[in-house]
DNA sequence: CGCGACGTTGATTTGCCTCAACGATTGTGG
DNA sequence: CCACAATCGTTGAGGCAAATCAACGTCGCG
């Protein structure tokens, strides 16, 4: 028994947080995906390739980003062990945007593709809810982000994505985080000074 | 036939562009509606009060808004001819704000209640799509105004929202539109002055 | 070793906020 | 109908946070 707890995968364990699924179906949910890697630096998804999967990220760290039409990068998350990455909102409609998905650390992942998620769906319907609450999440995040932006200044907003990644501030390059803040590198370089003392 | 153009309802008109619905469908749905009217500068919603409804402007105009934590404005949206307004992000999760929404001019609305919504979603499901695609699109507008707040600075943020609010800015006071753009009163009276060479 | 990537620090500029004053308009009560 | 207050927009002065531009140090890697 605590051997088959041990030999639990990491996004069964995520599943299992969130809904109650029967050994079937997490079988089914298991044969849907396909593993993979991805290099550090290397790219997961570009503009111009149709974004066709939802990625589960088993080890590793990567960060979605995507360039305004002045070039600048603009973070919209990062993603850790145990974090859904895709473009959530592209559901709905394409705003027209060149999004990036790129390995900040050498990373492994589990994917899974437009028409498996919809076998999923069909076959085990629990899912639906699954994904639907991570989807929620995702927009009550966006929407938390959008407050935060207007109400706090920047060294608020610093410490607040510290806390709401953890330790991250050890993992990921300080510039990765000014473009997430929307801050230049050099600002983001003075607040962290100023924690220090 | 020309008559019956003319004394179709202005919620009738906004909803067949979206979707297909009969007539005894269309009856049903305004049998669930009430009317009513604010005056200019009173409240159709105030924080304690939980919010039932979701209302459309037949006439007038309206402002919703949040007091963050400082004890300052944002407006998330003005309610103009043809708009939907309400609460819809709180459909997920009711995020702790203290949410307003108040009259700019005398108004007046049609309003449906949560109970009169379901029955109106089981009897008649076409409706379920149009709800879909107005929520879908307020989540779509919350997007562009976050990327717009990244990528642009306030002149060209004020001029896209005259864009996409018809002769907004004579209808409503300055420092609405202020409250809105997250910007002072005074700066964008600023801006406003500096269009006018 | 030499190069590139990254973080830090300084100097300067810029956009916006805040505070304050003032004019124009509107609403209200005597 | 007038006097007064309240509301709103405009303009100026001062200050601050962050952007920009630039220089420099450090680290890791081919």
């Amino acid at each position: 028994m605590v051997i088959i707890e041990f030999m639990k995968s990491p996004v069964e364990t995520h599943i299992k947080k969130y809904i109650s699924v029967t050994e079937s179906e997490i079988n089914l949910f298991q044969s849907l995906l396909t593993e993979l890697t991805v290099k550090a630096k290397k790219y997961l998804v570009k503009p111009g390739i149709q974004l066709k999967h939802c990625y589960f990220v088993n080890k590793g760290c990567l960060k979605a980003y995507y360039l305004d039409k002045k070039g600048n990068k603009h973070v919209i998350q990062f993603a850790i062990e145990n974090w859904w990455v895709s473009d959530f909102e592209a559901f709905y409609h394409n705003l027209d945007i060149k999004l990036y998905i790129e390995a900040i650390e050498d990373s492994t992942l589990l994917a899974i593709n437009q028409e498996n998620l919809e076998i999923l769906f069909t076959k085990a319907p629990a899912f639906e809810r699954y994904f639907r609450i991570l989807l929620t999440n995702a927009f009550i995040g966006q929407r938390k982000r959008v407050f935060s932006s207007l109400e706090k200044n920047t060294k608020e907003r610093y410490l607040e994505f510290c806390a709401s990644y953890p330790n991250i501030e050890n993992r990921v390059q300080n510039y990765h985080i000014a473009n997430y803040l929307g801050v230049s590198a050099e600002s983001l370089s003075r607040i962290r000074s100023s924690l220090k003392c």
